[in-house]
DNA sequence: GAAACGTGGAC
DNA sequence: TGTCCAAGTTT
């Protein structure tokens, strides 16, 4: 045989290996990356510290929304020490709003480990970031690539779908993770680790979509699996989720003249450490009498106002419906214990979940 | 390994 | 309108 009929046959049999798909990526990126807070000027280095506030901000929460909370954050805090040093309830009320307050906790946390126990510096080396309260494996890549141009490839959910395309991965996730894992570091080049992936975050962002993806724009659509089979959108493959039963309950809006009662809610488990309203347990087959039972006890209180509708609100694991019940009290009423009386003006800086804002906002015909 | 953990946007 | 999805971690 000769070498160029050798050549034919082998571009035949392996047209994956006939690109350098490292290199693609690293092109298309240099050329259409976007723009984003977080993301140095094309040849900058990274600051880890904005890298790490970022990947912990995107965690399950999209580019738009992260952006102002982004910049409010940075310009309060400009380093780690600044955020090490300010306190949990600060940090909290900054982030009312993004979700996921554990992760606002965590961050803390790691601000006040990098300052106490690194000198105000991360650890360079993706062991040393995922000892740090909040940095699972993910994190712990994501910062070691980008930050410090570890040759490592962080996989989220756009790497997923861009790659269990690519290679047309039939495993359903999660099982696939470690299978997908594996695929994604091949599209890894000798350099620019951090770059190889932001750049598949890019094209999974932008092109390589959940529905309709771009095929056209793609740098790797060439040889990309699930193209050739012309079943792009059926990939990733997932077993079904199922949506929780949905809970009812009662939120109590008590006005002292222009202020509203309010209570810390436990550290731990849903909305921890964020400020709510009184309110009854959410429970599943829960009716409006079973709730006002667990009003707060004031006996200033003659009569429950009960308000026209119902607020609803969807968390991941079960849709909630609650009634809302007003009431009054005179001047220098006491607060019952654990409660507090906060000016509605400045209910805006408290550490308010969003389904507590739409509650009072309910409650108090706003 | 599965379940808990928020919220908003897109279709 | 309901469903899916978004730079996942913790228990």
């Amino acid at each position: 045989m000769t070498a160029s009929a050798a050549a034919k046959i082998k571009r035949q049999a392996a047209p994956a290996e006939s690109a350098d798909r490292p290199a693609l990526l690293l092109d298309w990126y240099d050329r259409h990356r976007r723009r984003l807070p977080w993301r140095p000027l094309a040849g900058e280095r990274a600051d880890p510290y904005r890298v790490w506030l970022s990947e912990i901000m995107l965690q399950q929460t999209g580019v738009k929304t992260v952006g102002p909370y982004f910049e409010k954050f940075v310009a309060r805090w400009p380093d780690v020490a600044a955020l090490g040093r300010a306190s949990v309830d600060d940090v909290l009320r900054m982030w009312a709003g993004l979700g996921y307050y554990s992760r606002a906790r965590n961050l803390h946390a790691c601000a006040v480990a990098v300052l106490r126990d690194h000198g105000g510096i991360f650890p360079d080396t993706e062991g040393g970031l995922r000892q740090l309260p909040g940095i699972g494996p993910y994190t712990a890549k994501a910062i070691a690539a980008i930050a410090f141009d570890i040759r490592t490839m962080p996989v989220d959910g756009n790497i997923e779908r861009v790659v269990s395309r690519l290679y047309a991965v039939e495993e359903p996730l999660p099982q696939a993770k470690p299978r997908i894992q594996e695929l994604a570091a091949t599209l890894l080049g000798p350099a620019r680790a951090g770059d190889s992936a932001q750049a598949l975050m890019d094209i999974g962002s932008s092109i390589c979509t959940p529905k309709k993806p771009a095929c056209a724009l793609c740098p790797l659509n060439e040889d990309c699996a699930a193209r050739l089979l012309g079943d792009q959108e059926t990939f990733p493959r997932k077993a079904p989720k199922k949506s929780g039963d949905l809970r009812r309950g009662a939120a109590f809006i008590v006005t002292r003249g222009d202020e509203l009662l309010v209570r810390t809610r436990p550290e731990k488990g849903l909305l921890g450490g964020m400020t709510e309203v009184p309110g009854s347990e959410w429970l599943a087959g829960q009716d409006d009498k079973e709730a006002l039972k667990q009003a707060p006890a004031l006996t200033a209180i003659s009569r429950w106002h009960r308000k026209t509708g119902v607020v609803t609100h969807v968390f991941t694991h079960f849709p909630l419906e609650l009634v809302v019940y007003a009431a009054t009290v005179p001047a220098r009423t006491r607060p019952p214990d654990g409660m507090r009386w906060v000016p509605i003006a400045t209910l805006a800086d408290e550490a308010l979940p969003n389904v507590m804002r739409k509650a009072i906002a309910h409650g108090l015909d706003i």
